[in-house]
DNA sequence: ATTTGGAATTGGAGCGCTCTAATGTCTATC
DNA sequence: GATAGACATTAGAGCGCTCCAATTCCAAAT
């Protein structure tokens, strides 16, 4: 005995499968007397409407699609959550699916989306090629949420990743540094819009004679050998400005290992101000992305261009805003900090 | 012109539509000559299966519904994972859903997923109560995935919190304490059976009468009013056990605000382990939950009750374990930390 | 009594797929 | 040359729903 149908609900109710439907979907022109016959047969059969079948013969889903770069990234949490509040503010159901920073995963995701038809997709931080992003929005509504990266021809919706470093540079060059390095975010989508803006950032202030851009990545995990790195050579940078908060987090931990006071030694930036930033014990410098207005917006953006058809690249830009804490401070008079010695917490 | 259907691709190809399910479905009894030809039209017309007609007609939809508590919290980022990996190697696609630490929402999620007719739910630390739990377990297999709570007639993949619990009031009392207090999860699931643990931690150390049990919640706001309570009292407390990690960091962030030194004036526990409480700058002591397990279990455990069908619950309990890390000491000498004084980090 | 029109209800086709049973095709066997 | 059996292919019903057009109903207007 598998679930019970319409057809099940209509013969309890003494009504046709029609009827059924039409009280389903809340329609005005039942007479409240058989609306409710029906809602009570529904009831008491514990009945539930296939939404394979609606979607089938509706030859629509209501359904957006969310694919998140890495779920365990506390940034996307909170992009998701504005996905989530816009798109049931319009009736629609966000599915989530995890890219695990992969783009063959994302692919597989993007395939599974397709195949369910949903109305559109909404892509955070996603690590598919530009080419393959055109083809998939060629077929779906699509729009991408990062900050700072161009993709031509599929709408986006990005804090301004260029401005956003920028930002971080000033701050650390306006304290007095000079030997500002950054780390850079490796395959990440965003990475070369910041590096853009370290770069032109470093201009700005005159020291781009400086410019020192290390392959770093988007996790703690990949700030390990950066910082090792940057801590046995002989005039190590006396600033940081790290791809993301979690990459700065993993470099605050293996300066700690070193016994390499921050911000005494070294400042260190990072970027999202993802709530662990704000932990006072991290208490880490970063630019903000205003994460929940991004997910609203891509919503809008995707209802957008459901109404509208295809078109001209809609383009929402959003400014970063830099959140100074406690991991900046000028630089120590000292040219060379000391990787061996020093106090070390734990 | 809407998108191909498995009829356009038969013409095209040649064949019959039935053929060309055949193919999608790679059987084995279809001459390579035919396949080829179908999967060359496939290709060209850009054909992608409909999954609602597919599920439709299959009557099954090789699906699980995730149900997740909270995506901000990493905890659940982790245990997803998991879920993730052992449902992709048995065939099937997790879907995810947010629930917004919101039993209303869960609700509604669990809604949607049995709509979708999803062959199991994973309810990963669920605030839904147990009535309800056990009745929509009637319908479709599901299990409920958190630390040490008991829920009636539903399978549990659960680490045994009270265990937990017990771990961490054994290493605070085992350093010299005795005024430890608990700051409660509120109305997570897995509350009730921490505080049980923390009771009985505190009985087997001999000093039950001092049994100090503060409704907090599990998040970092969640930890800021109980925190200035506790130091505003007479005789507070010199170590805290906190419901997970997230409420130990915001109970930090306050104690840093007040100028109280963890762990010299006060020592702190938090649980879960998550990423957060490995950063060097908290390096919070905490109980570990195997999270990739759970995450794994929970789909085994839901594969084993679909195959078998109905009958006892099962019960996977797996056992927590004690990481020590900066934020656990001996009680300072002086009774009372000074609330009032000491330097402020940031 | 008849007509009329709007509201309430229903029949039935069709959404895109799968699956069973039937059909067609071919080689091996007597 | 007839028959069987193995294999490849197809026709067609049906999954559970929506929606259009058609029908029924009923009170108001003629």
């Amino acid at each position: 005995m598998s679930r019970p149908t319409m057809e099940d609900v209509a013969e309890r109710a003494k009504v046709s499968r029609a009827l059924v439907s039409l009280v389903m979907n809340n329609s005005p022109q039942v007479s409240d007397e058989k609306r409710e016959s029906v809602l009570r047969a529904a009831e008491e059969l514990g009945y539930r409407p296939n939404l394979a079948a609606r979607q089938l013969a509706k030859r629509r889903t209501q359904t957006i699609g969310v694919l998140v770069d890495d779920l365990r990234n506390p940034f996307f949490g909170e992009v998701v959550d504005g996905i989530e509040a816009e798109a049931a503010n319009h009736g629609f159901t966000a599915l989530i699916l995890n890219g695990h920073r992969d783009a063959r995963q994302e692919l597989d995701a993007v395939e599974t989306f397709l195949q369910l038809r949903v109305e559109g997709m909404a892509l955070v931080g996603p690590r598919v090629g530009d080419d393959d992003l055109a083809r998939l929005g060629g077929a779906t509504p699509c729009v991408v949420v990062a900050s700072g990266s161009a993709h031509p021809g599929v709408d986006t919706v990005t804090t301004d990743g260029r401005w956003g470093a920028e930002l971080a540079v000033e701050h650390l060059a306006s304290l007095g540094h000079t030997r500002i390095a950054h780390m850079d975010g490796g395959s990440n989508v965003s990475a070369a819009e910041r590096r853009a803006g370290y770069r032109s950032g470093m201009q700005a202030a005159g020291i781009d004679d400086l410019i020192d851009i290390r392959a770093a990545g988007d996790n703690e995990a990949d700030a390990l050998d950066v910082i090792d790195e940057l801590l046995s050579e002989a005039d190590p940078p006396t600033a940081i400005f790290a791809f993301n908060d979690l990459l700065a987090a993993g470099a605050l931990n293996r300066l700690d290992d070193a016994g390499v006071a921050v911000p005494e030694e070294v400042s260190l930036v990072g970027f999202d101000n993802t709530f662990i930033s704000a932990l006072r014990h991290l208490s880490l410098t970063t630019i903000n992305q205003p994460k929940l207005a991004m997910g609203r917006l891509a919503v809008s953006t995707l209802l957008e261009r459901l109404s509208d058809g295809a078109g001209e690249p809609i383009r929402h830009t959003l400014k970063p805003e830099l959140v100074v804490r406690g991991t900046t401070g000028p630089p120590s008079n000292g040219s060379s900090p000391d990787g061996s010695s020093g106090p070390n917490r734990t």
